[in-house]
DNA sequence: AATTTACTTTGAAAAGC
DNA sequence: GCTTTAAAAAGTAAATT
């Protein structure tokens, strides 16, 4: 199978340490917090080193954006929980953490003529008057691509990284088959 | 027995007073985009059918309406934008979108992206513009498709280039701001467009 | 007219309206 | 459905300089 270079681009990871928090008081703990209860139940936490952002909320559970590797989510997550545990000395150290969405990047090194691919593709939608891509829902692996006309891909709704790669693959070589590429 | 007769002779005046509703809003809407009563009749097909199809539950009538609306237009090539649509009904363009979107999924309509030839009809009349400049648009767009220089790019830039580059060509000049205007796009994007087709269609010429 | 900022699309989780 | 987060793709738009 042919093969493509993939970039990882963002992971969404959540967490869960099971114990409530008391939002008010982690806002203390963590600089540069935005919360407001009115418009969204999460705290927002952002972390400079890896660069992320965190949701925090009140069930203890925390979703955290931004990462470019699977280790920097990780990370991000801990170092995260390290600050909140200043103020809470009892969240434990042991917690889940998930992998739901990663975000890639690649590039098939051909233009595509999407109006032709838009006809001969199964599952795609393309409407240049809203959006320059065509998307395209694969379904084994089950990830969504969106191919433009420069033939850079974007990969998205994989939960790994070898997930968002065959997503790619897979459609390469089926635009070999059709002869669109 | 009796109740149950009721019931939907109650559910059928509803379901009428809401086919009187969307068609009425069907008819006010076209009226305002100077649609044929061919493309209303198309439209009115495809609200039936959702209707037949349940896909109006948790959507608003009137947007229904207007992506039912778009898909006639398109399907008839006399495409309208997604903003001129959600000018005319009170729908934004972003719900006109994800409805128009969600009834061709369910209702298995495939219909191609517009082609920016569609466009090119009804901008040269409003720019006033001859059938030789139109059909030299014509020719430039089409080029432009076999050249893959249209892919990504709104179909309503692409015809608004075609048709800047047309009228110069021929003689009956419109400035970018006209066209722009009439096509819904900025003279930026006519720009980038026209620089596009010229540099990569052997066009020669200086504007 | 060049820059910059920003919005369009895709996916997923969190708690609650 | 919405609200909030992050990031890429490429087109388009609007505000600055």
């Amino acid at each position: 199978m042919t093969d493509v270079d993939i970039k990882i681009e963002n992971i969404v990871a959540s967490a869960a340490i099971g114990k409530d928090i008391k939002l008010t008081k982690v806002s203390k703990a963590l600089e540069g917090v935005d919360f407001n209860r009115e418009q969204f139940p999460g705290l927002v936490f952002k972390l400079k080193e890896p660069k992320t952002a965190a949701l925090i909320f009140s069930s203890g559970k925390l979703v955290c954006t931004g990462a470019k590797s699977i280790d920097d989510s990780i990370l991000a997550i801990n170092k995260t929980v390290d600050l909140m545990r200043t103020v809470d000395k009892d969240i434990p150290h042991e917690f889940e953490i998930k992998i739901q969405n990663i975000v890639a990047s690649a590039n098939l090194e051909a233009t595509l003529n999407l109006e032709a691919v838009a006809l001969e593709l199964e599952n795609t939608e393309y409407e240049p008057e809203q959006f320059p891509g065509l998307v395209y829902r694969s379904q084994d692996p089950k990830v969504v691509l969106l191919l433009f006309g420069s033939g850079k891909v974007v990969c998205t709704g994989a939960k790994t990284k070898d997930d968002a790669k065959l997503g790619v693959e897979r459609a390469y070589d089926r635009l070999s088959e059709l002869d669109l590429i | 027995r009796l109740r149950k007769w009721q019931r939907k002779i109650r559910i059928s005046g509803a379901t009428e007073r809401n086919l009187a509703f969307a068609l009425s809003e069907l008819d006010r809407d076209s009226s305002r985009l100077g649609l044929p009563r061919s493309v209303r009749e198309a439209a009115s097909v495809v609200y039936r059918s959702a209707v037949e199809n349940k896909l109006i539950r948790g959507r608003s009538i009137e947007g229904v309406v207007a992506a039912s609306l778009y898909a006639a237009c398109r399907r008839c090539n006399v495409p309208r934008t997604l903003d001129e649509i959600a000018e005319v009904s009170r729908v934004s363009k972003k719900e006109v979108g994800r409805t128009y979107r969600f009834l061709t999924r369910e209702l298995n309509i495939k219909l191609p992206p517009t082609s920016p030839v569609d466009y090119v009809p009804r901008f040269a009349s409003e720019l006033g513009l001859s059938g030789e400049v139109q059909s030299r648009a014509i020719e430039i767009i089409e080029k432009a498709m076999e050249k893959g220089l249209t892919s990504g790019r709104g179909p309503t830039g692409v015809a608004a280039a075609a048709l800047y580059i047309a009228s110069v060509l021929l003689g009956e000049r419109k400035t970018q701001r006209d066209v722009a205007d009439i096509a819904g796009v900025t003279e930026v994007t006519i720009r980038n467009r026209y620089k596009e087709l010229t540099e990569q269609l052997e066009m020669g010429v200086t504007l």
